[in-house]
Order: C-alpha cells, then sequence, then structure tokens
DNA sequence: CCATTTCTGTTACAGTTTGTTACACATTCA
DNA sequence: TGAATGTGTAACAAACTGTAACAGAAATGG
C-alpha cells in the first residue's frame, strides 16, 4: 500500500470543505478542514501536511495572503481555490507562487487530478539539506538528524532504528507539548492511526530504552494518559 | 541491451508532457518530466539527465534564461521547442547555446531524430571537464574522481572496481540526503530499478567493506529503510 | 582468438526492524 | 473494592536489509 498523503482544505464554506474532504478520502487521501487561517496554521502545527487547498476569498486574512505566507517559509505545495473571473489567470500566476489553481464551481474529479500531479511533481524525497543541518541537544545527548546519529554523553554513538529515529526527531521537534499517537504516526510516519493502533506505544517503549528513559519515572518522554506522550526537555538547538 | 539515455522534458502544458514522454518512452528512452524551472532544477539533482528538451514559453523562469543558466554551469546538451516564428532562427541560434531547437507544433519522429543525433553528438567523449576534476576529502579517506582512485588515511592506493568507484562517486556528489536504489542505479549505472532489484544492496556492501564501513554503525553510508541509502559524512571538495 | 581473471547481478538465507497481539500492571471511577 | 479503561512490553510474524555463494558477463593478457 502507498503512503497516504495529508492534504489540508482551507475553506470558509463548510458545505464545500466537507464534500471536497469526503470526496478526497474516498480516493485514498488523507484529509484535515480547516475553515480560516488561523485553523489553518494550527493544522501545519499539529500534522505533516503534504499539500494545502486553499480558498482564494475568506473573510479574516485571504488566501493570497496566507499563500504567500506560506510560501515564505516553506515550500509547502499549494492549490488555490479562486471564483470565476477573467483576471484570475493573471492574479494567480504573478502574484503568489500557487502551484496549481481551479477555478469554482470545479469538477472534484479535476481537483484530484491537480492534487496528484502537484504530488507527483514535489513530491520526490525529502532532502535533508546543509539548512536542515541542526544539532539537537537535550539532557546530555546531542541528536543530529543530518547525520542520523545519536551520541551519549560521553560522545559514543547510539544506533538508531528508522522508526526510533523518526519518533525521535519529531519529539525534538515538538518539544514540550502533548503529542496523541494519530499526531506521532502522521508526523513520524506519515500515516493515519488505525482503531486500537499500538505501533506508537511500542516505538515509544523502544526509544525510551535507547535513550535510558524509566517509564515509571520518565525524564525525557512522559507519558500523558489519555492523551499521547509529551518531550520534556529542554532542546537546545544550534 | 544499450543504455538508456535518460531524457528531461521540461514544458508547463500537461499534455504535451505527457504526449512526448509516452512517445519517448516507447522508443527506449528513459523520461521524466518537470512543469517549470524549479522542477527542472530538481529534476537535474535527482537524476542523471542526459538531454533536456525544453520550451521556450514558460509562465515564471522562461526556457531561454533557464537555458542560459543550464550551459552556464554544465555542458548539458539542450533541445528548445519554440512557438513558430519568424525571428525564431535567429533568437535561438544567437542568444543562447541549445544544441538544436524544433518550432511547435512539430511532429514527435522529428523530436525523437533530433534527440538521437544530439546524444550522438555529445555523447561521444564522456567529457571529463575541470569540473569533474575534483578531489573530494571525507573522513580522512581522500577520493580522486578523475583518477579513479581512492587513498586511505595512510595515502595508500585502495582499488575500487567500476560499480564502487560509480556508486562513491554519486555519493560523494550527493551527501547528506537520501537517494532512494532506483536515483542510486540512474546515478551510478543508468539503469531503471526493477522490482526485487537487489544490485544496489550488494554493491553497497562492497563499498562498505572497501570503506571500512561496519553496516551495524556505519559513520559513512547509512541505510535509511523503506528509503535508500545516504551518504552522511562532511565532504571536502578541492 | 581463447584462457584467465575480475566484476556484477541473482539468489538464498540469516539477521534486523516493525506492527500486531496478548497479557501484566496501572489508573480511574462507581 | 471491583470493573473498566489505558499503558508497558515480551513475543510473534511479516517485511526489509546484509552478504556469501554462484554463474554469467566483461575485462585482461597473452
Amino acid at each position: 500500500m502507498e503512503k497516504q498523503s495529508h492534504i489540508l482544505v482551507v475553506d470558509d464554506d463548510r458545505e464545500i470543505r466537507d464534500l471536497v474532504a469526503k470526496f478526497l478520502k474516498q480516493h485514498n487521501l488523507r484529509v484535515t478542514t480547516a475553515q480560516d487561517g488561523r485553523e489553518m496554521k494550527r493544522a501545519l502545527e499539529d500534522w505533516s501536511i503534504d499539500l494545502v487547498v486553499l480558498d482564494v476569498m475568506m473573510p479574516g486574512e485571504d488566501g493570497l495572503t496566507l499563500c504567500r505566507n506560506l510560501r515564505a517559509s516553506s515550500q509547502m505545495p499549494v492549490i488555490m481555490l479562486t471564483a470565476m473571473g477573467e483576471e484570475t489567470d493573471r492574479i494567480i500566476g504573478l502574484e503568489m507562487g500557487a502551484d496549481d489553481y481551479l477555478a469554482k464551481p470545479f469538477n472534484p474529479r479535476e481537483l484530484l487530478a491537480r492534487i496528484k500531479a502537484v504530488l507527483r511533481r514535489s513530491g520526490g524525497q525529502e532532502t535533508v539539506t546543509a539548512e536542515d543541518a541542526d544539532v539537537f541537544i537535550f539532557n546530555k545527548w546531542e541528536f543530529r538528524p543530518e547525520r542520523r546519529e545519536l551520541l551519549n554523553d560521553e560522545g559514543v554513538l547510539v544506533s538508531l532504528s528508522r522508526g526510533e529515529f523518526e519518533l525521535l526527531d519529531t519529539f525534538v521537534r515538538h518539544p514540550n507539548r502533548v503529542l496523541n499517537r494519530d499526531q506521532l504516526l502522521d508526523m513520524a510516519r506519515g500515516r493515519e492511526a488505525i482503531p486500537f493502533d499500538r505501533a506508537i506505544d511500542v516505538q515509544v517503549s523502544r526509544l525510551r530504552k535507547k535513550l535510558k528513559d524509566d517509564p515509571k519515572n520518565p525524564a525525557l518522554v512522559k507519558t500523558v494518559r489519555g492523551g499521547g506522550y509529551m518531550f520534556t526537555a529542554k532542546v537546545e538547538q544550534s
């Protein structure tokens, strides 16, 4: 099974939101919705979004502004939804760097096709470039994502499996925040939790063992009963 | 079987892209497509492209600019696609160093013929240019592609087979980046991976042995389960 | 041109990693 | 306290990777 892409649909009209979400879900995409810029930002923090479908006309911060902000700080793929109009093409094409756009009313199949096309293009593989070359330090541990390495207080390399690595990577990038199982799976693995999914618990257990973190009295990965897990450490980034 | 050449088709019109790609694939060429300059650059990083087919008219950075940039930094063969026009010839011929050009609408067979011709011409000398004549230093190893030499920390020559050489060459030129098996095969061997292809794994194993890199705890070639391999080293180029 | 050596891809199997399941233990609440 | 619910983790199965061994291909050296 191919990895599900996670689409964020931003539109103030609930009917359109739900309709689009339902359609996309039926076609093997994971969907989260937001009704304005505030919710959009929140969703982007809470999930590992692969592509944003963004309505141009919205009360409050409008889509154009949101799109510009998005593109200013990331390479997040964006598809804009626009009201039909003659100037549309030019505005869209020039003013902001959306990857594609679609005039309302649109055929959901058309949207799906564009999403797939944009994902295929930008999707490729995430490159770990120099700008990602951070070093995270917490409780005498040194974590270097760009080298996929974890060093203990003696500078000795502790080998991490891919799963452990991705999980720790997620934790150090979202410290002191409760992350539920669904979010952790999404951010660390890009998949959705199924009911009674214990994969994360097991992975946390394995990671704790490597980090020498006692589950009964954890210094790093705290369990939040009914909520998920929280990485409680002062993370220094350099 | 002859080695497949890898063609990059850059055109903003999806229909043309797909049509051309399909046709070229039917004639034993490997094809990747891009719809703009951004995607083009990405594809050039991700694959070992032999020739670029580039549309002149594109929104954003136009084909002429892209072509000039391309030629400024490499000798990548380029065939331009131009809208029909009287001035076309002169513009193309003079302003940028495309190897050939073709006016739209064109006959795919004609394009194929030009591609073959350009490949035949430029393909001849496997161009060992100045930019290839580098010395790479990583973790006390010294790698000299132009002499096909690998020297260890004592300056002793370690012999590499062609496959090991090509693989290491690919790695040092794309460090700190996850490369999947398909990309590695493409960049190191110029061929496409078939399902259940383990050739790269074996070659990585052999290369690791020569580099004295312990697979359980690799310092240089890290395995990314489900993703490929990543060369993690500070590579100095001189 | 052939014999010899070297290299490369395939196959097979052993070792790892990962999700699932099961069960022990912990916590909550009536 | 007892039942219900949530968490920790050992154990298993499935999927993925490492590599030895083999055979065909390619290079080398008469």
